[in-house]
Parts: C-alpha cells; sequence; structure tokens
DNA sequence: GGCCAATGTACTGAGTTGCA
DNA sequence: TGCAACTCAGTACATTGGCC
C-alpha cells in the first residue's frame, strides 16, 4: 500500500478502531450487553455505525457519531449531528475529558470513549463514568485533504455556491484563496469520499450535502479558524456595534451579532467579524484596542465571493452557524438550530 | 526550560498532459 | 492551439528530539 492510499483508508480504520475499542470498554466497566449492528442503516443522515445496548429485556438502540476527540471547539458541531440523526445519538470517541463529560452530562448527550468513560440516562438505563485515563496506542486519525486548511476553504465556497463545483479548478482555485493543484487534490479526495460523482457528459455534482456541511463544521473550528484570527479587541463603549454599519472598511458580521440579527432570537455577547483589508481605521472609528481577554474577535476572510443574500453586512450564514456551534454555548447551539431551519437549509438540499 | 537542527507535513504554482 | 486537469519539486511552516 502507498502512503496516498494509507491516508484515505485510514480515518475509516481508525473510526472503526475506536469504536470497537470503545464498546469493549463499555462491556468491561459496565458489564451490560453492547453490539455493534452489522449493516447500519442508509437512509436520511447517515451515523458512523448503529449501536444496540441491551439491559434485561430492554433494548436501546443508539446512532453513533464517531470522532477522534472531543474539544469545546467541536462539541457544538458534534451535538449537531446527533440532532440530525433519525434515531437517539451518542457520541463514540477516543477520548472524552472529564470537563468535557460534564459539559455532555449536563446537557444530556449520550457518549462513550475508549478509555472506558460513558453516559447515558435514559431511565432505567443510567450510566455515568468520567476520569478514566486514556491508555494503549495512539488512534489519532490522518484526516483526508479536504478536512484539513486548504480543503476546508474549497468545501466552504462548494457548500455556499450552487453548482460551484461544475467550474473550472481555476475559477475554483480563486474563489477560495487556494491553489489550483490544491483545487484537484481536494476536488480527487471528494470524489474517492463520494461526495462528488461525475455525470456525464463532463459534469460533476456535489452529493450528501448535508453530511459534507456537517464534517465541515466540525473541522472547521479545529483546523482552519485558528489560523485566520488577526485578534482580540476591547471597545471603549460596550455597545458600539448596535449601530455600526462597516461595509465601506470591508469588514462583516459573523458569529452572534449576525445569528442576532437573523434570527432575533439570541442577545449577543461576543462580538466576531471578518475581513480582508487592515483594521486600523475600524480600531479608530469605534475606538477599539488590541485586549488578549477582549469580547471581539477579528478574522482573515478566507474565501473570495459573494452571495446573494438580503443581508449585505455579513458572512455566508454557513460561517455563523459554525461560529455559533464552536462556542459550545447551550444558548449559541440553540440559535444555530433556527439559523439552519431559516437560512442553510436551502444551501444542503438535495436536487 | 530554552535553543537549534532535523524531520515531517501542508501548500503552492510552474510545467506537463490530455482533449476538443 | 488553447484551455482545463493534473503532477510534482520546491518552499514554508510545524513538530520533534537532542543538547546545554
Amino acid at each position: 500500500m502507498n502512503k496516498e492510499e494509507a491516508t484515505e483508508m485510514d480515518p475509516e480504520n481508525k473510526k472503526t478502531i475506536i469504536l470497537h475499542k470503545a464498546i469493549d470498554m463499555f462491556r468491561k466497566n459496565t458489564g451490560l450487553a453492547a453490539e455493534i449492528e452489522p449493516e447500519p442503516h442508509h437512509t436520511g443522515y447517515a451515523a458512523d455505525a448503529v449501536i444496540r445496548i441491551a439491559l434485561q429485556d430492554l433494548e436501546y438502540i443508539y446512532d453513533a457519531a464517531i470522532k477522534n476527540a472531543i474539544s469545546r471547539a467541536t462539541l457544538g458541531g458534534t451535538i449537531r449531528q446527533l440532532d440530525l440523526f433519525q434515531r437517539k445519538g451518542i457520541i463514540v470517541a477516543r477520548y472524552v475529558t472529564p470537563q468535557i463529560a460534564d459539559e455532555l452530562k449536563k446537557m444530556n448527550i449520550p457518549f462513550m470513549d475508549t478509555a472506558g468513560n460513558v453516559h447515558i440516562n435514559e431511565p432505567p438505563l443510567l450510566i455515568f463514568i468520567k476520569g478514566n485515563k486514556l491508555i494503549g496506542a495512539d488512534l489519532t486519525v490522518i484526516r483526508p485533504r479536504a478536512f484539513r486548511p486548504a480543503g476546508l476553504q474549497v468545501l466552504f465556497a462548494l457548500l455556499c455556491n450552487q453548482s460551484l463545483e461544475n467550474a473550472p479548478f481555476r475559477e475554483i482555485a480563486k474563489k477560495t484563496k487556494v491553489a489550483l493543484g490544491t483545487v484537484c487534490m481536494v476536488m480527487n479526495d471528494l470524489k474517492k469520499l463520494n461526495y462528488i460523482i461525475e455525470i456525464p457528459p463532463g459534469k460533476r455534482r456535489l452529493i450528501r450535502k448535508k453530511d459534507l456541511l456537517n464534517r465541515w463544521i466540525t473541522a472547521y473550528p479545529e483546523q482552519l479558524r485558528p489560523k485566520q484570527i488577526i485578534g482580540l479587541y476591547r471597545a471603549e463603549n460596550r455597545d458600539w456595534w448596535q449601530q455600526a454599519d462597516m461595509r465601506d472598511l470591508n469588514i462583516f458580521w459573523g458569529g452572534e451579532v449576525a445569528a442576532a440579527q437573523l434570527t432575533e432570537f439570541l442577545k449577543p455577547q461576543n462580538i466576531t467579524v471578518y475581513t480582508n483589508k487592515p483594521v486600523g481605521e475600524f480600531l479608530l472609528r469605534y475606538r477599539i484596542r488590541k485586549d488578549p481577554q477582549g469580547d471581539i474577535e477579528i478574522l482573515r476572510m478566507f474565501w473570495n465571493f459573494e452571495i446573494d443574500l438580503p443581508h449585505k453586512n455579513m458572512v455566508p450564514p454557513l460561517l455563523i452557524y459554525a461560529d455559533l456551534l464552536a462556542t459550545g454555548e447551550a444558548r449559541n447551539i440553540e440559535t444555530a438550530r433556527i439559523l439552519y431551519e431559516k437560512e442553510l437549509d436551502r444551501f444542503v438540499r438535495e436536487d
């Protein structure tokens, strides 16, 4: 097997290893019977696996989302993934830290990991084990190129622009601010992963968009977002943003402010803006200064396209959605749900 | 703990290939 | 012949390990 093939195969192999190890540890620590369903269903939103847990005469069936690691940044996206499953969802992870275990318990999200940590609260089945340390081989998942930073830039453009997959690679490269060769490798990845199919004559079609969107919002806060952060800032006047219109400075609302405008559900506490220009004039105009503990986050725009939306002063809804989920906060996850129904559903609808 | 070299990984873009 | 797809060597950046 060459290096390229290994990179393609490893993620699924590693998921299988994580799943089997987590199930083994679950059986060992709880004494309960747990099985992996041999034929996972493929209708609706696809789970990574289906798990059956037996307690005397009762049987609990879960759609599983298998993750290498769960952090605060990826928590929101993972919870949203569970929402989309047809059955009750469970997170199966390589490792869940005690802090994240407490967060998941608070939100009543079932999980199990390869260290034997578990939370299930479905009376009469009540299990909560946390604090077990990870031992043994490292199972770090090798990401396909499509889910690395440059690949995520390409995916973002494909998800935001209907039929962009049929544009020349040069046009895609221009819109996504990545090199031509990167577009080629990402498109090949997407074909291998069955997210793009060839339809004669010489056309491509993006499929399984909901699944792809979910993988994007899970990978974005880990892989791409940290690279785009220009800095944290604070304004003299806390309410500066309420009347601000910064389009002339090429600065656009993301995160909570954009979500509040779109859903009228949220009272913003943190401000996220994106720009592709120097921020000096912006800082002067609104009396904003650098502060590592500040509530204003400025990020670089990693795309080069406009989409036809009624709100011209904000970033594409997919990014607002990802920003909300990346906070891992319950109020933002709820707002993200509303935003998905209102603004995002049409982007991932299969024609 | 801090520095630095070695090594690995990710990305770019010029050059090549294939096709209409 | 020109355009689009694809390849691959070079470069930048990140990570690791050894030494002081």
